[in-house]
RNA sequence: AGAGGAGUGGCAGAGUGGUCGAAUGCGGCGGUCUUGAAAACCGUUGUACCGCGAGGUACCGGGGGUUCGAAUCCCUCCUCCUCUGCCA
């Protein structure tokens, strides 16, 4: 969540960042935070000098008691008794401010980074790059979802059954075939200086909070009602929840982890006809990116990170474009985020295969994430991730693009992973 | 899952109602000594909020309560350990 000292600092650019995310009252809403801040900061200094005579009474009585002067001990106790209701009265004032206050950094979401293009829907996200030849298709070319069940790959049906739509079974190479991408993935982000971890899936509601998928998207994580635990969308949240409530020392940066986790979305109210296939899942694979970096060079690490993005993606042949998001489609915690597509040949779609984001301190802020600079001082971190790379529609884009009349080529460096060069 | 025990500063570990933000040891940092290092000795060493500052407040697993006063007593939740049971 954002600081109140650099809304108070920056209150200009914060406008004009949040009216990027189409926030027409954002000044009102700063405002208010603002003023919350203050009463936050009078009530507190009522209570604590009101605390501060309390503690000095305390001591006085506890004196005279070992003096033995109980009457005069009994007499400065009228005063206690006093202050003890005001500063309950006081307590709860603050507790109120203080949970107003929070509630409203909460749902206030990070300021856009200056680069961040104006508008309102994926429409408006700028193409920064586009890289790679559309292949031309046999004539019958099919759709993915035509193809993995003419080759038996990956069955839907069957998940259907053991558990529901949007949630596909895969099979003999299909299966093998995500396999190998898990790995190939892994082992690229291992070269490129990534430690590799491997974390739980299911996250407790301190963790959807630091990293900021509470209380923003709620409805779109499954929830275990039971153990009040939640099924990760993502494995930023595991992994950048590492760091919660950590204080690192300079050496240990740059922190950069690469996990491999399934994340399950509910995707609620996303449902549609142009949802087909490997498209959108409740259920997919993915291999995620994460930095934690001074803020100092955190642009630079998006920059590698988007690099590491591309390599892959050249490396397995696909066509790629890159779009810079608009402000309104800026997820509600980045500052800056570059989504990669690559191009599905048979459907004639991009596909959202990677999106990789620089958070700036918002999630730092939340997540309590600082180091010691060399005076001593609790900076504040900022975090990134990225995907590298979200597999159903990798997986989509190879059968379709890489389809002849007999079947399906597997890209070159994929090969010692999946043992076959065809299907 | 049942029974019992325990959660204190970076770590270890004292503290069972007042002068305890907290002994002591280790580690860390600075210094003295030394040609250098080690040892020894001296000093220093948590986080956050408020305040120009002096300073004040809060925090001894989380939350609540008792009391003039809580690390210490009570309730509750969480976590860890031991034994029994179950199990990949």
């Amino acid at each position: 969540m954002l600081q109140v000292n650099n809304i108070i600092a920056e209150k200009d650019r914060y406008i004009t960042g949040l009216k990027k995310r189409n926030i027409s009252n954002a000044e009102e809403l700063l405002n208010e935070v603002i003023q919350l801040d203050e009463s936050r900061k009078s009530t507190q200094q009522e209570l604590d000098s009101n605390l501060a005579e309390a503690n000095s009474i305390a001591k006085q009585i506890g004196a005279l008691m070992k003096e033995g002067k109980k009457d005069e001990a009994e007499k400065i106790k009228a005063r206690t008794s006093e202050l003890k209701q005001l500063n309950k009265e006081l307590g709860e004032k603050l507790n109120g401010i203080q949970d107003d206050l929070t509630q409203k950094l909460y749902n206030i979401p990070n300021v856009p980074n200056e680069s961040v293009p104006a508008g309102n829907t994926d429409e408006d996200n700028v193409e920064i790059k586009k890289v790679g030849e559309v292949p031309t298709l046999n004539d019958g070319a099919m759709a993915h979802w035509d193809l993995i069940k003419k080759h038996d790959i990956i069955d839907f049906d069957l998940g259907i059954k053991i558990t529901g739509a949007g949630f596909p079974v895969y099979k003999g190479k299909g299966a093998r075939l995500q396999r190998a991408l898990v790995n190939y993935f892994l082992d690229e982000a291992v070269k490129a200086g990534y430690s590799e971890v491997q974390p739980p899936i299911v996250v407790n509601e301190a963790s959807g909070y630091g990293t900021g998928q509470l209380p923003d998207k709620e409805g779109q994580m499954y929830h275990i009602g039971e153990e009040n635990l939640f099924l990760i969308p993502t494995a930023e949240v595991p992994i950048t929840n590492l760091y919660r409530d950590v204080i690192l020392n300079e050496q240990d940066l740059p922190v950069k982890h690469a996990g491999f986790t399934p994340c399950f979305r509910r995707e609620a109210g996303s449902w549609g006809a142009h949802v087909r296939g490997l498209n959108r899942l409740h259920q997919f694979d993915k291999v995620e990116i994460v930095q934690v970096r001074k803020p100092e060079e955190s642009y630079q690490a998006l920059e590698e990170m988007c690099a590491h993005v591309e390599h892959l993606l050249s490396s397995l042949n696909l066509p790629y474009r890159i779009l810079r998001l608009c402000g309104g489609d800026l997820g509600f915690t980045s500052a800056l985020t570059f989504d990669f597509e690559v191009y599905s040949a048979a459907q004639g779609k991009w596909l959202e295969v990677s999106s990789v984001s620089n958070f700036e301190t918002y999630q730092a802020n939340r997540l309590k994430l600082r180091y010691k600079d060399e005076n001593k001082k609790s900076i504040l971190l900022h975090t990134l991730n990225g995907s590298a790379m979200a597999l159903p529609r990798i997986i989509a884009a190879i059968l379709e693009n890489n389809q002849d009349e007999s079947g399906i080529n597997i890209p070159e460096v994929l090969h010692s992973y999946t043992g076959f060069n065809r299907i």
